[in-house]
RNA sequence: GGAGAAGUGGCCGAGUUGGCUGAAGGCGCACGCCUGCUAAGCGUGUUAUGGGCGUAAAACUCAUACGAGGGUUCAAAUCCCUCCUUCUCCGCCA
């Protein structure tokens, strides 16, 4: 949620920089609504005060056996008035939280301008691409052949977009997500955590999924408002939800190895094969509550955290900037990691890194005491991919593919894989 | 799932025959005073959000907030309802 001051007095700079990022906003539907708010609560308040004033009054002379039915009467009048008045301004108010709760976040001053993911600057790449000197199959082939993905008897357990993985599958997905949450918390200082896989809908709305994205969430049919997550940086994030931390903490550091879940409403006919895009899956994330001074280098930090994944797997990737236009609702500021996938004969998202700044902060009312002043303040808070599990199974598959269909086990990954080499067809 | 108990400010803890309690008292904390160190002592202060008034900040002022949300009443921390959380006992269970 943006800063309401800031809608109030610089409305126009709002409205320019969030036409960067192709979003419309009325500032004249928020400025009467507001104009509305303050009128009703002068009103109101008013009410109130005078209230306030005839209580003890009323008190004194019951008292004393004195007579009040004249106050009595007038007061039951101011009631009757304040209730009245009360309904109206709660409805103004709800309107305006959830124009408020609708907008998107600002970007920061050094994102690239542009429309679509067209427009993304690649910053830089590593690794090269290799020539593997025969035609790369894609990765759901190479699964189906080792025996390791079986898409057909999950579609018939659940349906369509869900996977099922057996044998050297399944542990090398296991494998690496012990590889990223070892080189995470070992190497990166973050801290390993378990959350709840099931939300409810204050914690959705604090990282923003909620109110305006409910299409892409799995609701429980049930009358608790339960949600799965669709990625562990909305229960890390809400972890300090309503809280106020101490300044010497921060930057706080989670990570956690989660499943998601996502309804991928909208996406058909986009990726419908393999593992790319699916239901559920897993994926290790990254949460940084930093200071606001220093959010910026830890968005640098956490993306180069995630990149160290791709290096000790030896995967070629690029990291590109998302411009204003491609950028998700709560960031100011996102780089995509973008690894190589042989098979597809194309770079493909694997990480995003964002910085929120105060945009989920001031939804979860996440806050910090600063040590040389009064005023408690809104931390920033910042998530990553660090990375993609199942995607990133994909790029070792596709990688580490041979010409006779076998899949080499990268070095790294063989401690993790109980000393299997290479995986073959039986 | 069944039966009970409880939820007050940074913490502890008063306050349940409704009214003058944003909230006694204590602790903690901040500032000041005093004491030739330390300890003790004294004084003052110590929430958040929103409105008004200000160019802004401060100050001032008004409103709201005693787990959350409703209700009763001229008036609720105090009465009623729903929900959430915690604790105890029983049952069940990984």
């Amino acid at each position: 949620m943006l800063d309401l001051k800031l809608m109030q007095k610089n409305p126009d700079v709002v409205r320019e920089s969030l036409e960067k990022r192709g979003s419309k906003i009325d500032v004249a539907e928020f400025t009467a609504l507001d104009e509305k708010r303050k009128t009703l609560i002068a009103e109101v308040e008013n009410l109130k005060a005078e209230k306030n004033r005839v209580g003890p009054e009323i008190a004194k002379r019951k008292k004393a056996g004195e007579d009040a039915s004249d106050l009595l009467e007038k007061m039951g009048q101011v009631a009757a008035r304040t209730k009245e008045l009360d309904v109206e301004l709660n409805e103004v108010q709800a309107l305006q939280k959830d124009w408020m709760m609708s907008v998107p976040n600002i970007p920061h001053e050094s994102v690239p301008v542009g429309k679509s993911e067209e427009d993304n600057p690649v910053l830089r790449t590593w690794g090269e691409v290799p020539d593997l000197g025969f035609e790369p199959k894609e990765h759901w082939e190479l699964g189906a052949e080792l025996g390791g993905l079986d898409f057909e008897r999950a579609a018939k357990l659940t349906g369509a977009r869900f996977s099922l993985s057996f044998g050297w599958c399944a542990r090398m997905e296991r494998a690496l997500a012990q590889l990223m949450l070892d080189t995470q918390t070992s190497l990166h200082g973050y801290t390993e955590v378990i959350p709840p896989y099931i939300v409810n809908r204050a914690t959705m709305t604090g990282t923003g999924q909620l109110p305006k994205f409910e299409e892409d969430l799995f609701k429980l049919t049930d009358d608790r408002e339960f949600y799965l997550i669709p990625t562990a940086e909305v229960p890390l994030t809400n972890i300090y939800a309503g809280e106020v931390l101490d300044e010497a903490v921060l930057p706080v550091k989670f990570c956690a190895f989660t499943p998601c879940f996502r309804s991928e409403a909208g996406s058909y006919g986009k990726d419908t094969k393999g593992l790319i895009r699916q239901h559920q899956f897993h994926k290790v994330e990254m949460v940084n509550f930093a200071h606001p001074d220093k959010s910026y280098e830890a968005l640098e930090a956490m993306t180069g955290a995630a990149e160290k994944i791709l290096q000790l797997l030896e995967i070629p990737y690029r990291v590109i900037a998302l411009c204003t236009g491609d950028m998700g609702f709560g960031a100011a500021k996102t780089y995509d990691i973008e690894v190589w996938l042989p098979g597809q004969n194309q770079y493909r998202e694997i990480s995003s890194c964002s910085n929120c700044e105060d945009f989920q902060a001031r939804r979860a009312d996440i806050r910090f005491q600063p040590a040389d002043s009064k005023k408690k303040q809104y931390v920033h808070t910042l998530n990553g991919s660090g990375l993609a599990v199942g995607r990133c199974l994909v790029a070792v598959m596709e990688n580490y593919q041979q010409a006779d269909g076998s899949i080499v086990v990268p070095e790294v990954l063989k401690p993790y894989m109980g000393g299997l080499e290479v995986i073959e067809a039986k």
